[in-house]
DNA sequence: CTAATAGTGTCTATTAGACAGTATGTT
DNA sequence: AACATACTGTCTAATAGACACTATTAG
C-alpha cells in the first residue's frame, strides 16, 4: 500500500532514496589542440596538427592502457563542474572553453560496475600550459583517414607511441547525416574512448563552419595562414586562400605586427574579433 | 596502503564499488509533433503547430504539476534503452525517432535527492498513436517568442490548461552562437524540464535546415504545402514557396494521388525520399 | 465569379569556387 | 636569383531571395 502525504515537506521527510539501486557517474573529456611539427626546410612553414591530450592508467582496470583524462563525479558536485575540476588538475590551468559533448551509458562500458559517463570536449592553446601537465599525461597528435564504405581509421602518435584505431559509422535510419559508431579495432585506449574521440572531432568539424571556437585553439596573435591550416587539419582538407580570406575576414582583426623570419614574405598578425 | 593486483581479473574480484557514493540517473523525453487547428473558413487550409507531449504528477514531488515523459534508469538498462522503454510505455508505439539531447546534473535538480537526467528528443506523427495515450498525457500546442534581449517566452496549451515560463538566453563568453539557459519564470512545470524543452527546440530548429528528421513528423502522405507549414512553425518564420520547392525537391517523391475538397485547387501528395 | 491555395518562370543579389597574378623576406 | 609563402583581383558557377504570374477547385 502506498501512503499518501498531504504536502511535499512531508514527503520529502520520508523519502528513502535507497528503494532504487544506485550507481556511478564520470566525466571524461577529449582535450583538443594544436601542435607544430617543424619541417627541415628553413623556408617551409610549420606543419600543424590536431593534438589530443591522454593519459596512462598506473591503476586496474585497464592498467598501462592510454585513456581520456577523467573521473568520478563528487555526490555534491554539479556535473559541470566535475570536468572544470579535472582539467584544473590535468593542466593547471582554468578558463579553458568546455562543451558536453555526449553521455554514453551501455552497461558493460565499465568492468568494475555499472558507470555511465558524460563526456566533454575543451578546446585549449597548448602554448598556455606548456610544462605544467600532470605527470603520466601526454599529448598526441592524431591523424584520421575516412575510408571509402564508412570506415574510418584514426592515428594517435606522441611521439614514443602509437596508437590506432577503427570504427565503422552506422548510418541510423530515418535521418540522413546522424551516425552512430561502433569499434571495429581497438587494443590500447581504455573504456569506449575512441566513441568519445569520434563525437568530439565530428563536433569540432561541424561547429567549426559555424561558430567561433577555433579561437580558443589560437594564441593571441597569429597569421591568417596560420589559421588556414587549423581550418585544413581539422575539416581534412585544403581551402582556397581567397575563399578562407574572405570568410574569416569580419571575424578577425588585422593588427601592425609582423611575423617575419620566414624565409619569405612576411605576414600581419592578426587577433580574434569579439 | 593500495593493495597491489597483478592481472585484472584479480582487481576486479576484489574491487568494491560501494566505496564512492552513487546516484540516480532518469531520462526524459520531449516528444515533439504537430497539430492541426481547424479555421472555421472552409476554403482556409487548417493550422499546423508545433506540440509536446506532458505528463501531469500524480505524486510528490511536484505533485500535480506537469512534467516530460521520464523515468528511472534500471541498474541493468543500456541508458538509451530507457527513452525507449518510456516511450514504449507512454504511447505504445515502437520505432520513433529518438536522439539524445543533453545531460542535465545540477545537485538540486531534484528535492529527493541527487538525480542526473539525460534528456532525449523524439519526433513523431501524431496520427501514429491516436487514442494510445497513457491516462494522465496530454498534448499541448506550444509557441515560442522570442523576445527582445534575449527573453524566449514559451507558451503551451492542451485545450484545458495554460502553462508558460520565460528564458534567458546567456551568451557564453568565446564562442558566438553557443547559449545557455536561466530559468526567469516557471510555475507549472516540473523540475528543470523549461531548459529541456529549450534545447531541443533549438537543436530541432538546427537540424530541420540539415538533415531529414522532419519527416519522422510526417505521415507517409503529405502535400508541399503542408510540410512547408512544418518547416515554419518550427523555424518560426515564413518561408518563400519557390524557395522551399527548389530546396526539399531531391527529398520528396510525386505521387499520383492528390488531395482535393479544400475548396481551392488540390494539391499532389508526396512521398518522402530515402 | 471568388477566395484561397498550388505551382512555376524568371530576374537579381549574394555567396562560393577557381585561377592567375603580384609582393616580399631569407638564404 | 630562387624559393616559399602572403595577399589580392577577377571571372564564373551555384545558390538564395523576391516577385509576378498562371492554374484549379468548392461554394
Amino acid at each position: 500500500m502506498v501512503k499518501r502525504y498531504n504536502t511535499e515537506e512531508e514527503f520529502l521527510k520520508d523519502y528513502d532514496s535507497s528503494k532504487y539501486k544506485k550507481l556511478s557517474m564520470t566525466t571524461d573529456i577529449l582535450i583538443v589542440s594544436v601542435s607544430n611539427e617543424e619541417v627541415d626546410n628553413y623556408r617551409k612553414t610549420d606543419k600543424k596538427k590536431m593534438s589530443i591530450l591522454l593519459v596512462k592508467r598506473d591503476n586496474y582496470p585497464f592498467k598501462d592502457k592510454w585513456c581520456l583524462p577523467g573521473g568520478f563525479i563528487d555526490i555534491d558536485e554539479d556535473l559541470d563542474e566535475s570536468p572544470k575540476r579535472i582539467l584544473k588538475k590535468e593542466t593547471n590551468v582554468d578558463n579553458i572553453y568546455l562543451e558536453q559533448l555526449y553521455t554514453f551509458g551501455s552497461i558493460k562500458r565499465d568492468p568494475r560496475m555499472r558507470v555511465v559517463s558524460t563526456s566533454y570536449i575543451a578546446l585549449i592553446d597548448k602554448n598556455r600550459l606548456i610544462n605544467n601537465l600532470s605527470n603520466n599525461a601526454s599529448w598526441f597528435d592524431i591523424t584520421f583517414y575516412e575510408e571509402k564504405n564508412n570506415i574510418v581509421d584514426i592515428v594517435l602518435d606522441n611521439g614514443n607511441t602509437t596508437i590506432s584505431f577503427k570504427l565503422e559509422k552506422v548510418l541510423r535510419e530515418q535521418t540522413t547525416d546522424r551516425y552512430s559508431f561502433k569499434i571495429l579495432e581497438n587494443n590500447y585506449l581504455a573504456f569506449d574512448h575512441p566513441l568519445v574521440i569520434l563525437a568530439g572531432i565530428e563536433r569540432l568539424k561541424n561547429k567549426i563552419e559555424y561558430t567561433d571556437i577555433v579561437f580558443n585553439m589560437m594564441p593571441e596573435y597569429f597569421t591568417l595562414g596560420e589559421l588556414q591550416q587549423v581550418y585544413e587539419v581539422i575539416l581534412g582538407k585544403k581551402l582556397l586562400d581567397p575563399a578562407f580570406r574572405r570568410i574569416i575576414a569580419n571575424k578577425v582583426v588585422k593588427t601592425t605586427k609582423m611575423k617575419t623570419g620566414g624565409g619569405h614574405r612576411p605576414s600581419y598578425l592578426f587577433k580574434y574579433k569579439k
